[in-house]
DNA sequence: TTTAGTGCAAATTTTTTGCAAAGTC
DNA sequence: GACTTTGCAAAAAATTTGCACTAAA
């Protein structure tokens, strides 16, 4: 949570409404694709556009506050980068969405950077595959 | 390879030019857009439409012909089934796409396996993430 | 001949952009 | 007051759909 709001400052972008807001919902929500961050924004103020919602999601993924996945077919799930890292199992069958510690990945990670010098943003780890219900 | 063209007359669909363009296109595109495939198809065919490329690689996926994962921001992926598996490296810097040996994510998948009942497709796995130029 | 598949054009859905007005610092 | 940011409406992508026509079996 630090202090969000100086950073937004500090790196000469403003701190408006909307942004609290966008933030705020991306939070509470978890999982969110833009549409439903616009109608939960909706349910607290009036009037925020669609626009203003994707170009807010982008900059706070620029500035580590959000970041985003693709969970589904097709809309991104932006979720708060104040939750706790993790991975996500989603099943291609059931669509069900499962979270899971990210410390089981460790190992994959470490060793892509060992042998690949590449370095994983964990949080967009997502295993596409089927789920225990659905074998 | 084996014998899909059986295999889909068996499950009562038919063999079309189209089919067979679109399969051959993607196999040998690598990591090909819809538009790509028609691009691609293009060359070869006249008047292959659009809608066309769109219903067949929803079908050659659902005969696990192709498969397709979400490397960038927006258009999905498609790469034959015959290929070798491999996992994807994106970064999201430079959006260079690596392939590594899938054999590095084996931990994780038994992992999840053992403890979520999870089975992973691989050929889906991406990690996002900064390549070793870029970081 | 029967039924699935295709082309085409129009409709959707999702995201981006230009620009004047409004808001933040 | 200077310079960002927003709202709005229109443009651009990316997909999907309805339907008459064509073609595979």
């Amino acid at each position: 949570m630090a202090d969000w709001r100086a950073d937004l400052r500090a790196r000469g972008y403003r701190l408006t409404p909307q942004r609290e807001l966008v933030l705020q919902a991306v939070q509470e929500l978890d999982h969110a694709s833009p549409e439903e961050v616009l109608t939960k924004v909706r349910q607290t103020a009036t009037g925020v556009n669609i626009s203003t919602v994707y170009r807010t999601l982008d900059l706070l993924e620029k500035l580590g506050l959000v970041s985003h996945t693709h969970l589904s077919h097709g809309a991104p799930a932006y979720h708060a980068a104040t939750e706790p890292d993790h991975v996500h199992l989603v099943c291609r069958n059931c669509e069900s969405v499962t979270e899971i510690d990210p410390s089981l990945a460790a190992g994959l990670v470490e060793d892509v950077a060992a042998e690949h010098g590449f370095h994983t943003d964990v949080r967009h780890l997502t295993l596409f595959g089927t789920c225990a219900e659905c074998s």
